[in-house]
DNA sequence: CTGGATCCAAGTTGATACTG
DNA sequence: CAGTATCAACTTGGATCCAG
């Protein structure tokens, strides 16, 4: 699912850090809870998501919306600002996906230091 | 020069390592020198400034021409596909400069979180 | 001039266990 | 459910010294 931002760090462009781009794919298309967001990021520790998820917080890109109740229940959604990441975050997965196989090429062929 | 870039860590948006965006951006008018990329990347030492751009040149996207002489001589230019990255690229500054202000203010709102 | 070698401080990521 | 605490491993960037 998340092959076409950072598969095998094999694309250069890097949003936040190792998970936020992933995390802003996952809250494109609304509010999800801590636990969905774990879903789809298979591997993801709680400790991490948490801690990427407070970054994204602090630099504005995402809310975070605690909800009283038998049991706790936290959303986070995409701010504007955040929601406006998308479009450089789209030419970079565009560029990515273009350029694809010259990205592969370039990493197969020893190209003068073979080794 | 490099403020558009990667200023304070304030734009989430990254292009390969630390400096690999500026050192792009030095190579956009033309081959540089290995000296040459040194002037404008203040305070990047010998052995980093090699790395990304060894880096770089797995990556496929810049390429070394070593020219022998009397003096030793090392020209450093962009790939077509080092070139192609100019367009995420400026659309990843577009967006930074755009939003400037949206993300200093949202650092400096300690909103919910104090201290 | 253009790096390579070495060492090191700091930041990042993750595994594991525990909590309100 | 939604985290926190702690510790270990790995990665990065840089300082310094040295070499073709």
């Amino acid at each position: 699912m998340f092959d076409p931002l950072c598969p095998s760090d094999l694309s250069p462009i890097r949003i936040g850090d190792k998970w936020a781009g992933m995390i802003i794919r996952c809250l494109e298309h609304g509010p999800r809870r801590f636990s969905e967001l774990r879903v789809p990021l298979r591997g993801i520790t709680a400790k991490v998501l948490t801690q990427s998820l407070r970054t994204l917080e602090r630099n504005g890109l995402v809310a975070r919306t605690a909800y009283a109740g038998p049991t706790q229940r936290v959303e986070y959604e995409l701010t504007p600002l955040g929601r406006s990441l998308l479009e450089p975050l789209d030419a970079a997965c565009a560029w990515a996906s273009e350029h694809w196989d010259e990205l592969i090429d370039a990493r197969e062929a020893p190209s003068s230091f073979a080794q």
